[in-house]
RNA sequence: GGGCCCGUAGCUCAAUUGGAUAGAGCGUUUGACUACGAAUCAAAAGGUUGGAGGUUCAAUUCCUCUCGGGCUCGCCA
């Protein structure tokens, strides 16, 4: 049972006491966890709310519910009373904490998530990094905190998919062609200049190399389909290698160079349309949506002067090519550095039809690295960044992964590449993961013993230190966390969440031991270890971050 | 100059979206290994939440102003 489902049994509970005192509607309070040092598992805030339609006193007034909860005598409440300024704080009873624990044994890895009943049907587009060099420590982030909402939603129930939007059309395809055409001519030992604005990082020498040794020959060669190409498996190799899986590749092309029947694309169609609505006019020789309308402050172009199309033109026909997919719920990931472009966008779905809330646009802030105390730039153009691949190859998929969650998605990162590393309590990703590795020694060393493990015949009453206790409430309300990540869209408070739980799991480990001649206190330990480790493994899991039994 | 984000302990960051005495980790100081992993734990010190107003029972959170940092302001993507 999770804290929405408590929160649902004092509804009722306050709906009627609030009727009782002659209140209009019940407040709209919440429940939360007091903090440390006051009495009690969770407090609620109604006779604070309810003082003030009311206006008597909050104290006395929360004195009346906690004996009105009392009298109620429900099952999962131990005791009840006022606190503070008018709080109503309570205790979870023992068998309420071990119904909960039992769940988490029975359910498994399934504990808190929800099967597809959701009728939201979500599109989470994410990374869709130009196709013109190998991805970066930025791009990392993007991929973690995307990849990791995608699950946290599928735990959830939700419909999800991953899609990723290949921008392979324009004067970058162009550059990155000539580009490879001039490495390729380089290598050949013909002479070649050069262009101004091409990619000069090694990746495409390396490429013109990899050519040259093929045997092919210029004459034959497409370069721009040729770098799109090498571009393409690269960057999806980094994601794999990162365990980032996704569903749909989707080409800018097949918006705006593909032609449908009546032999126009599906860019034209939606200026077409545009157009038809009053929503996009012709000014100065270039064609302009009318974004204004819907809160952008200037209006922007979509066909220039020289009829060419704009990236805006194609991102217009590509949301609504979202829409009329049947997505209900549009999520896209850009980095912090596009959020200029987030009014247009919204606009856009407004223009089609839509409540601009249908799309969320999650910005995340960029991420500095640091080595040694040094920042390191980053610039594709200059061709000296530090890739994605190479952050991965040093301090391993998991760190990155834990890492790049660890905080808000609009608060800047710092990564440390050495605190990355570092095999210790000082690295977050280590402790959780060393908890993981503490729970599986203690069964081997169980089953070295001759003590067989059965979490269904424990008598979970046992676990009455302290220390149990804390750890039961924070394992049972683990599906909280993961719905309020969901909420807000930030996968960063389960980090926080799995960092809480495994210093619970640490003081219990000092605290009590689980392998004791009490047979029955043991059974009951070992059910408890045996219930972090699932969620351990879930939680995780949810980062894409393994769970190992050694370590 | 306009817009967006950030400003919290020496450092890196949280704070359940308006709740109670603002919390973690690192670093510093002091302790704990003869049984399940000390890759751990216990304890201490550390704060005018950049500043000034305002809204209210309650503000790190919301509003106004202001200072500092980042990003962004193209018929580039």
């Amino acid at each position: 049972m999770s804290k929405k489902l408590i929160k649902k049994e004092f509804d009722s509970i306050v709906a009627e006491f609030a009727a009782k005192k002659g209140a209009g509607a019940p407040p709209a309070y919440s429940l939360e966890e007091p903090p440390k040092g006051v009495g009690g598992d969770l407090a609620a805030n109604a006779a604070l709310l309810l003082a003030k339609t009311l206006k008597t006193n909050p104290k006395t007034l929360a004195a009346e519910l906690a004996s009105y909860i009392m009298e109620r005598k429900l099952a999962f409440i131990g005791s009840a009373e006022p606190a503070g300024a008018g709080f109503l704080n309570f205790t979870l009873s023992g068998s309420f904490l071990s119904g909960g624990l039992a769940s988490i044994l029975s359910e498994r890895e399934s504990y808190g998530s929800s099967r597809g009943n959701k009728s939201e049907k979500i599109l989470i587009e994410f990374v869709s990094a130009n196709p013109t060099g190998p991805l970066h420590i930025g791009h990392g982030r993007g991929a973690a905190i995307g990849d990791s909402l995608a699950r946290i939603f599928s735990y959830l129930g939700y419909s999800v998919t991953k899609e990723y939007y290949i921008n392979d059309v324009g004067n970058q395809m162009e550059m990155l062609g000539r580009s490879l055409e001039t490495r390729f001519l380089e290598v050949s030992g013909k002479k070649s200049d050069f262009p101004e604005d091409g990619y000069k990082g090694e990746y495409i020498k390396d490429i013109a190399k990899k050519l040259l040794e093929q045997g092919r020959k210029a004459e034959c060669l497409d370069f721009k389909k040729t770098a799109l190409d090498e571009m393409m498996s690269t960057i999806k190799n980094d994601l794999s290698v990162f365990e980032v899986k996704f569903d749909n590749w989707f080409s800018e092309s097949t918006l705006a160079v593909n032609r449908g029947k009546n032999g126009r694309t599906a860019v034209e169609d939606a200026l077409e349309w545009l157009e038809k609505e009053g929503l996009a006019y012709e000014n100065e020789g270039a064609l302009w949506f009318a974004s204004t309308k819907y809160g952008d402050d200037k209006d922007r172009v979509l066909r220039r002067t020289d009829g060419r199309l704009t990236y805006l033109a194609s991102d217009i026909a590509y949301h609504k090519n979202k829409i009329e997919r049947g997505f209900t719920k549009l999520i896209d990931l850009w980095g912090a550095d596009h959020h200029g472009y987030v009014p247009r966008m919204k606009a856009a779905v407004r223009a089609i039809g839509k409540d601009p809330e249908t799309l969320t646009i999650v910005l995340y802030q960029l991420v500095s690295l640091v080595r040694n105390g040094v920042p390191v730039t980053m610039s594709t153009r200059a061709g000296e960044f530090v890739t994605l691949e190479e952050v991965v190859n040093e301090v391993g998929r998991d760190a990155c992964r834990f890492f790049f969650n660890l905080r808000a998605p609009d608060s800047q990162l710092e990564f440390d590449l050495e605190l990355a590393k570092k095999q210790s309590s000082d690295n977050p990703v280590f402790y959780v993961q060393y908890v993981h590795a503490r729970c599986n020694s203690i069964f081997r060393e169980a089953a070295s013993r001759g003590i067989k493990t059965e979490p269904g015949k424990a008598d979970l009453s046992l676990l009455a230190a302290h220390e149990e206790r804390e750890l039961v409430k924070k394992l049972i309300f683990f599906p909280d966390t993961v719905e309020f990540c969901a909420r807000t869209l930030t996968p960063h408070h389960l980090t926080g969440y799995l960092i809480e739980t495994a210093d619970l799991y640490h003081r219990f480990y000092e605290k009590c031991r689980v392998l004791t001649d009490d047979a029955k206190l043991t059974a009951a330990r070992l059910a408890l270890v045996e219930a972090v480790a699932v969620i351990i493994r879930e939680g995780l899991g949810l980062l894409g971050v393994s769970a190992p039994e050694k370590m």
